[in-house]
DNA sequence: CGTTCAATTGAGAGCGATCAAGTTTAGTGG
DNA sequence: CCACTAAACTTGATCGCTCTCAATTGAACG
């Protein structure tokens, strides 16, 4: 699968985002809705499996997802595969080469998506007119870093079981966060596959410690969702420390 | 040990600040260097040991390191603990209370070290008076999330020789470039159960993964250095890909 | 010369990897 | 709507890497 390359599309109005409504965003004020208005260059669509931006490689463009997810990744030569994270609406992807003029990681599209296109060469004005868009960017940086930090500590300290309890309680609560989840139940558009290479372990042993784990009834997983049936327990099972969820993140 | 409270002390002013020499930092114009002068409210001397920022905390201060190194870290509640990353001369720490105005891991001082303090209340004025500075805090934050990928990549799908090998080769790196290692030599202030936590591998295998390791000749380890025997063949047995080592960084 | 911390070694168990079939599900084209 | 194909999921069996428990040795220090 080649490389996708940004075609614009029907726009929609920053002021008008979809997204902003969910209640997870800081408020942008006036001169600053204009200025992401004005440096946002399209929208762009991609299916399910489009490697959006890959290893190595320079982009010339950053990005914001509006819809669907992805998920950042990098492999060893020979072929073993380390998910580091995924990338869900609200999300910035590409800040890397954006500050290296290399990728380190690929991004894939793990469902259909929907980005907002930005242009690295333009990437600067953010900084030289609109200090706080600087700081969110800054904000966005250490938000993702933090991430990492916590899936680091979940590969290299928590059993297999706990890996995957822990995965599926952060996904669900970043989801919830902005609305796209609700009730403990979570569409999951990841194969076992894509839940090994996360968590550091076999297919096989994913398999059969995921259905461990349903088997002791903290969870469900049927037809592509997720269930997650005594938050309470699973949290204590794991360890999991979300995040504040009451703390609102910038949207760019 | 409880946390660290800075205390000012004698102050090289930043201009003739030892670290600038070595060649790995991006030169600062005069007024940059002017406002990181003034910004610079004291410097700040901890012993090895020492816890310097903790986890849950909300820390006052950003610290800059001058000579020594640090670790971050964060643990389940049970006590297993795995380090994120080390953090050695010209690094920042603390960006992420300034951020979250709170640590999502602890920062404790490997050997003795030097810090330049700077005050987070003051840190909103770098991005407002000072765009380039502001982009390259940016610029830390996403090359601290990049060691961070690494790692995870490190930990999730290397076997234990080559986890040991490849933050060998991490380390000796980020070391050569500042003036700090040279001829494959490194002076290694690190446990085996500092690497066992780093690593997410048990004390004791790590012992013997090390030792084997040493048996095939590609490294030595003896009175804390390490030497880096034939480079070659480890790097191509871990396959290590380390960071362009022209580019300049930033130093703040 | 105890004390303490780091490194080492042995033994045994088990978690998770690998190899190798199957089975189920989903997608495609006739 | 069914046959065909590919992808995803399961299951069994075996191997071995890595963990845990338990001692012991070595080095540093007052």
């Amino acid at each position: 699968m080649p490389v996708a390359q940004p075609r614009n599309r029907r726009r929609i109005p920053c002021s008008a985002c979809p997204l902003r409504d969910c209640g997870a965003f800081r408020e942008l004020d006036d001169t600053e809705l204009a200025f992401v208005e004005e440096f946002k260059s399209g929208e762009f669509q991609i299916e399910a499996g489009t490697v959006l931006l890959e290893e190595d490689n320079d982009s010339p463009h950053l990005y914001t997802i509006m819809d669907g997810w992805g998920f950042r990744h990098k492999a060893l030569e020979d072929g073993r595969r380390q998910i580091l994270n995924y990338a869900l609406p609200g999300d910035l992807v590409g800040l890397q080469s954006a500050m290296f003029h290399k990728m380190e990681h690929s991004v894939e599209a793990l469902t259909d998506m929907t980005l907002c296109v930005f242009e690295r060469k333009r990437f600067f004005e953010l900084y030289t007119d609109h200090s706080e868009l600087a700081f969110d960017i800054t904000w966005l940086a250490a938000r993702e870093e933090r991430m990492v930090d916590d899936h680091l500590l979940n590969v290299g300290r928590r059993s297999a079981q706990e890996r995957i309890g822990y995965i599926i309680l952060h996904l669900y609560d970043r989801l919830e966060r902005i609305g796209k989840a609700r009730k403990g139940e979570l569409a999951m558009p990841l194969t076992q596959q894509h839940l090994a290479d996360t968590l550091g372990l076999s297919l096989v042993h994913t398999n059969r410690s995921l259905n461990a784990l349903i088997k002791s009834g903290l969870i469900s997983w049927e037809n592509n969702v997720c269930v997650i049936n005594d938050r309470d327990k699973l949290v204590d099972m794991t360890h999991y420390e979300g995040a504040d969820p009451r703390t609102l993140r910038p949207l760019i």
